[in-house]
Parts: structure tokens; sequence; C-alpha cells
DNA sequence: GTAAGTAGTTACCTTTAGGTTAGTAAACTG
DNA sequence: CAGTTTACTAACCTAAAGGTAACTACTTAC
């Protein structure tokens, strides 16, 4: 045990729990469509215009299991289902602000010039 | 054309910038390893406990590349490098404090109870 | 009865991320 | 001259992420 503590587990912990919901290439998209509204599946397939049925529904269920989000089945007679964010998910907002505001600057400073 | 514009395309961008420098196993440690001062290769090893050298050096590469982090190679006897963080990682303070802050609550409200 | 819209699922494949083990080269230390 | 330290690199492998194409089941509209 060093006196510094090597980086403090508890950080790496916490660092791994936030990337957990972060990572991926669909996740934040989808947060991000859904603190529009609630949605459906085609209305969110739709907002991210590349993404294939098969990973939407994969991130949507890992999401909900994360409890970012929540899954509402409707018996109307086209099935229906809807997805809305939870508080949880909402209170993500400051992060994703800073993760956008940052990557502005980025771009500004490294990628366009 | 969408009125809505689907999530605009600039966002998704934007995020996937900042997601390229914060994704993936070592890159956050490292940089929050080098934002508490100039290390060298062993002693950034030592701070992430788990790391092995061929991630590691592996990462302070991308990182480099990204222009998050700079090398210096001293050619003193036994040859020793630097690395040190750039004005542009230091700017990832706050998105940093962010993230964990946010950790925090997601492990006081779902994970730890 | 055929097409279109609802919300997905399934099988298969490729790519990327990450891990393991061992080895290298150069200089110093005893 | 054997062992240690510094900073890596190389070869190999597994697992996870992501992509593609086709298919399902139900209902309404034409």
């Amino acid at each position: 045990m060093s006196q510094k503590e090597d980086i403090c587990q508890h950080k790496l912990l916490v660092l791994r729990d936030t990337l957990e919901v972060i990572q991926g290439k669909w996740r934040l998209p989808i947060i991000i469509s859904l603190l529009h509204g609630n949605k459906r599946f085609g209305e969110i397939q739709r907002d991210i215009s590349d993404v294939s049925p098969k990973m939407l529904s994969q991130e949507l269920k890992a999401l909900e299991n994360l409890k970012i989000i929540t899954r509402t089945l409707f018996d109307s007679m086209p099935v229906t289902v809807e997805y809305s964010i939870t508080p949880l998910g909402n209170s993500m907002k400051k992060l994703l602000d800073e993760i956008l505001e940052w990557g502005v600057q980025y771009r500004k400073e490294v990628i366009g010039k």
C-alpha cells in the first residue's frame, strides 16, 4: 500500500461505472434522443439515422437494465412501445453538456483548426 | 432533411470526438495519473496497478497522437522518458469531474443502495 | 390478398479491444 | 560478468463490439 495510493481504487471504480453507461457507439445518441421526449422504437431509429434495428434493440435493453430508460408497452391496436428517460437518465444532462462542450473545443483546436 | 434534424449531425460528430479520447479501459486512468504531475513509464504503470506494458505503451501513443499528452525523451544515462499532459489534456478537468461526480451518484442510487 | 407499418429477432461474419508471455537493448551496479 | 533497472516490442490468442441480411408476427389500408 503506497501512501499516495495508486490513483485511488475508488476513483477507478466510479470511472468505470460512468464509462459503462456512456461507452459504445449508440448509448449517448439514444439518451440524447430520449432527452428530447418520449419516443417509439421507429422514432429513435429515424433520429439516429444509421443505427440498425439489432443494435438499437440491444442497446435499449442495456440502458433499461442500467436504469437509464424505461420501456412501456401500449396494447393499442398496432402494438406500440414507448421509451422514456428515467430521473437517473435525466441526471446525465450536465455530464452530456460537458462532453459536448469539450468536444466542440477539441474540434476547434485540433481537428477543424 | 427533416426540420428537427435527426439529432443534429454536428452533435453526433462532437460526441464521437470526445468519446474517442475517453473511451477504453486505460485512457482516463492514464490522463488522471498525468494530471497529478509528469510521470515516467514505470511510474504510470505503478499508479495503474493492473495495466500491462503493452497496453500502456499503446494507449500512451494514442493519447500522444490525440494531442492530450506529450512524450519527452531524456538522454540521461539509464534512458528516461517523461510523459506530461498538454494544455488540451488539462482542459479535460471539468469533464473528468463530471464523469466522477455522476459515477458517484449512480453508484449511490443503483449499485450500492 | 398484397403492401406497408408496428417492433423487433436470428444467424452469421468482421473488426477492434484487450490480455498473456516472453523477449529486447542499453547502461549501471556489485 | 551476472543481475537490475528503464522502457518498451513481438507474437499470439480470446472476447466483446458492431455490422449485414433476412426473417417474424401482428394489424390496418387498399
